[in-house]
DNA sequence: CCCAAATCGGACTGATTCGTTCCGATTGCC
DNA sequence: GGCAATCGGAACGAATCAGTCCGATTTGGG
């Protein structure tokens, strides 16, 4: 019931990245240089980040990242699916993997799938604007 | 963002559990083999859930578990807590912890009490007495 | 009163995942 | 065309997790 480090990180450094202007190239180095997470480790999250959609890269001299898109409509979750993979507290409420073996009319697997989708929800209220703006 | 396997395993074992007269003996074969869990890792939950206090143990021969309170008044995030260990999504939402090293004036901190306290919410919100009893 | 069966309790091992680090590939500037 | 800077993926070490086993303790019968 705890977050990887890993997505801590990188809630912390996208939400660096949003205080920038919209338009700019922002090094890994910069950002972790800003938010204090070592250099290596920062280079793996922008490079996940990117690979999830987040994140547009360009390679060489002067290159970077950029948000792919406003900073109003990343939210938590996107930021924990894109690090973490996707959000399912048990087993049984990933679709396709029906087969736990333990009882086979399972009477806890429906309130999973509430429980799964109130936490997803807390997840997906807070957004990365929010989280960049301001004080609580 | 996932749950412990040992973890969705107390949940089930103690809705099998929940499901016996309040004030039997249950031996943990018996429930291993009701619910389908491994024995010798139905073990390590019981001795772990009666160390947290959910369960009483008695030893010898007749021995076994038994709920030490109402089914109704057992949450799921007091099952998680006790086999996971206190539900604290980051670092800096545990108490004596606040030298993550990272910003000094963290904009993000307050917002994790919030979204902890919603999922932590979202967990207490079901009992073991509506796992136990009934169709969703 | 002693013995034996049954059950809990804690210690040990193997495996998977997480976190970190390093080096090669690619691009833009001089 | 060479050089510097930056992303991208591969490899290593550590920690936690899941699973297994054996000893300690108590009850019940002979």
């Amino acid at each position: 019931m705890r977050l990887s480090s890993l997505a801590d990180y990188a809630v912390v450094m996208l939400s660096a990245a949003a205080r920038h202007p919209r338009d700019a190239r922002l090094s890994a180095t910069l950002l972790a240089d800003e938010t204090g997470v070592p250099l290596p480790t920062a280079q793996k999250l922008m490079g996940r980040l990117a690979g999830a959609g987040l994140l547009e890269s360009a390679r060489g001299t002067g290159g970077g990242f950029r948000l792919s898109r406003e900073p109003c409509s990343i939210s938590l979750a996107d930021i924990v699916e894109a690090v973490e993979g996707p959000i399912a507290m048990t087993a049984c409420v990933e679709q396709g993997k029906h087969d736990c073996g333990l009882e086979t009319a399972c009477k806890v697997r429906p309130h999973w799938s509430v429980v799964n989708g109130a936490v997803k929800g807390a997840l997906a209220g807070v957004s990365l604007a929010s989280l960049a703006g301001a004080e609580l």
